[in-house]
DNA sequence: ATGAAAGCGCTAACAG
DNA sequence: CTGTTAGCGCTTTCAT
C-alpha cells in the first residue's frame, strides 16, 4: 500500500508538502507541485480517506435505511435524497434492514461509531425512546414512516390521503366499503386506517368488522382478502387497500373469479407504484410526491448535520388521487389508460 | 465526543485497559472490567471505528453497485449477498449508480481510498480495461452482468437461457418469432440476443429484421414494440423479450387491442420478477437463481478479500423456464395460475 | 515555499 | 493483570 510517506520520499519533499498538494493548497511552488503530482501518478497513490475522515471528524457518508429493496416505491425517494445530498458533496449508501432490529442496530452503530454522518429512516424497528435518544446526539430524520420519536420528519398526511380516497369512493356511490390493511401497524398504516374510519363515520356509514381484512404488504393478502370478502352474505362494492401490492392481488383474484374490477368491485390502491398504472385494468391509487419526499428529508438531515441542536421539524407534503380503471363504473372503453408512472426505466 | 481517554481517566485506568475491555481481552480483572464497563455506560462511550479500521486496515464494509433500486430483480440477489457477507461479519451497503459513470467512479473511489473492502458489480459503466486494472489491486466481482474484464464473475448462461426459451416457443409451433431487446447492449442483452438467433438458425427459421425491436427496459418499449409488430403485414405469432418489464408492456398492449396474449400472440419475459406471475394473464419467463447468484458472488468476493491474488473464477448457475399463461395456446381455463414468485413480501 | 513535529483515537507490543 | 509507548496515515500548526 502506497502511503503519503512513499510519495514524499520519492519526490524528495516532506509529507506536509504532499499533503498540501493533495488538498490543493496554493502555498506550493508550481515546480514542486508538478513533481509531487508526477510521483503520485507514478506510484498511483490514493490517500487513505479513513485517516482523512478521522482528522476531519466526518465521513461525508449518509445512510438510508430501507426495510427492503424490492419495493419500487423507494426508488424515486432515494433519487431525491441523492440529488440533495450531492449538492453538499455527501455520498449516500443504502442499508437494507429486512425489518430486522438487529440488522438495523448494526447499521445505526455505523453512525454512533462515526462511520457515517447521518441517517434517514424510511421505516424503523427501534422504539421511539431509543430513536429519540440517538437523535439527540446524531443527525437522524424519518421519512414516510414517522413515529412519535423526537426527530425531524417528512411524509404525506396519510390520514387525510386515506380520507380523501375513501371519500372519493363514497362520492362514487359506494356505501359498503371494505378495507384491506396489514397486521403489522406501521405509522402510515395506522393513519390510513384512521382516515378510512373517519371518512366512513363522517358519511354516516357503518364500518362492518367483516369488511376489515388484515395481512401483509403482499398480493397474496389481496387475493385472500378478495376471497373472504366475496364469501360474505353481502360483499362490499368497493375496497380500499393500504398498498398497491394488495390492490393488485384483489384485482387479480376478481379477474380469476370472472368479475370486473371497477364495475363489480371498485379497488383503491396506495402509493402509485408502477404496477398500478401497468396492470390491466389499471388501478386507482393515492400518489405520494416521492422525489420531493426524499429531497426534503435529505434537506432536513443536512440541516441537522450542520447544527445538531437545530429544532426538529415535521413536514407534510401533498398527496394526489390518481383515478384509473379499477374504480371506474363503466368499462366499455377498456382502452382508457390511467396516468402513467413518472418513470420510464425499470432497470 | 467521548474518547477512550475520557473513559480511562474517569475509571482511573490506562487507555490500554479500556481498549482491552472493549475488545474482550481476558487479561483484565473482573473488578477493573466492571468499573470500566460502568464508566463506558455512564459516559455512553462509543469507540470511533474509523480509527479502529485504520489500525486494522480494514472496514468490514462491502459495496454492492446497482444501476437502479427500482428493479425488483435485485432484491433476492442482495439478500443472498448479505447472508453470505454476514457469515464473515461483513456489512454490505448498496450504492446506486443510476448507470452514471461519474457516480460509479465516486463509489469505486470508496474502495481505492480504503473506505470499503470490496465491491460486487451488478452492472458497471467503466470499460473492461479500467475495471481489470482496479480488480488487479482491489477485490471486485461481477454478478449477472459480466463483461470481458479480468474479474471473478457469476451469472447464468444468458445465451443458453434465451436459446432454451426460444426453442420452447418453436416447439410450441411458432415459426415467426419476434424479439424485443434494448438499444443499450448490456452483456446479458448481447448473450440473450445471440441465444435467440442461435435457436432460430438451428431450427432453420429466418430472422426477419422487421421482427427485431429495440428500446429500453421499460413497459413503454413493450407497448411500442407491440404496436410496431402488429402493424406488420404478417405479424409474429410469438415474441421473445429480454426483460419482464418489456413483456408486461407487450401483454398490456395486446389486451388494449383486444387480443389474447398466448393464443393470439405468445409472449416470453425474462427474469421472473414478481410482476410476471402477478399479471393477468401471467407471463412465461426465464427465472434466474437470484439468491444463489448473490450468495455465490459474495463468496467469490470474500475469497478475493482473503487473497487478492487468488485466481479469477467464472461461475454459471442454472436457469429455469417458468411456463405461464402468456405462452399458453388454450386459455379457456383462465384460472390457471403460473408458478409463484418465491417471495411474498413486497415491502 | 517548505519542513518538523504534534496529534486525531485507538491498538498492540513491550515492560513490569 | 496493568501501564507505557510507539505508531496507523494523514492534516495542521509552527518554525524556518
Amino acid at each position: 500500500m502506497t502511503t503519503i510517506k512513499d510519495v514524499a520520499q520519492r519526490a524528495g519533499v516532506s509529507v506536509a508538502t504532499v499533503s498540501r498538494v493533495m488538498n490543493g493548497s496554493n502555498k506550493v511552488s508550481e515546480t514542486t507541485r508538478q513533481r509531487v503530482l508526477e510521483v503520485i501518478e507514478e506510484l498511483s497513490y490514493r490517500p487513505n480517506l479513513l485517516v482523512r475522515n478521522l482528522r476531519k471528524a466526518e465521513t461525508r457518508k449518509l445512510l438510508i435505511m430501507l426495510p427492503s429493496i424490492s419495493n419500487q416505491f423507494y426508488s424515486q425517494i432515494v433519487r431525491g435524497m441523492e440529488d440533495r445530498a450531492l449538492l453538499d458533496r455527501f455520498n449516500i449508501m443504502v442499508c437494507i434492514t429486512n425489518s430486522n432490529p438487529e440488522t438495523e442496530q448494526s447499521y445505526i452503530s455505523l453512525l454512533t461509531t462515526r462511520l457515517a454522518d447521518g441517517i434517514v429512516f424510511l421505516s424503523n424497528e427501534m422504539d421511539d425512546e431509543a430513536i429519540s435518544q440517538i437523535a439527540a446526539a446524531y443527525p437522524i430524520v424519518q421519512c414516510c414512516e414517522c413515529t412519535g420519536a423526537k426527530t425531524s420528519k417528512v411524509s404525506i398526511d396519510n390520514r387525510q390521503a386515506a380520507y380523501d380516497a375513501v371519500s372519493h369512493l363514497i362520492s362514487l356511490g359506494h356505501r359498503r366499503i371494505a378495507m384491506v390493511s396489514t397486521e403489522k401497524k406501521h405509522p402510515s398504516t395506522v393513519d390510513r386506517e384512521a382516515g378510512f374510519r373517519q371518512a366512513m363515520e363522517e358519511h354516516s356509514l357503518a364500518v362492518d368488522d367483516r369488511l376489515l381484512q388484515y395481512g401483509t404488504y403482499s398480493f397474496q393478502t389481496g387475493m385472500r382478502a378478495c376471497e373472504a370478502l366475496l364469501a360474505l352474505d353481502s360483499p362490499p362494492s368497493a375496497v380500499f387497500t393500504i398498498a398497491d401490492s394488495i390492490a393488485v392481488g384483489m384485482v387479480k383474484q376478481l379477474l380469476i373469479r370472472g368479475l370486473r374490477p371497477g364495475p363489480d368491485m371498485a379497488v383503491y390502491g396506495f402509493d402509485d407504484t408502477s404496477i398500478a398504472s401497468l396492470y390491466t385494468p389499471s388501478i386507482t391509487t393515492v400518489a405520494q410526491p416521492r422525489y420531493d419526499l426524499g429531497y426534503t428529508a435529505m434537506d432536513l438531515l443536512l440541516r441537522k448535520i450542520k447544527e445538531i441542536d437545530s429544532p426538529n421539524q415535521t413536514l407534510l407534503l401533498p398527496h394526489k388521487l390518481v383515478i384509473r380503471e379499477s374504480t371506474c363504473g363503466d368499462q366499455t372503453d377498456s382502452t382508457v389508460l390511467g396516468g402513467r408512472s413518472e418513470q420510464e426505466e425499470l432497470v
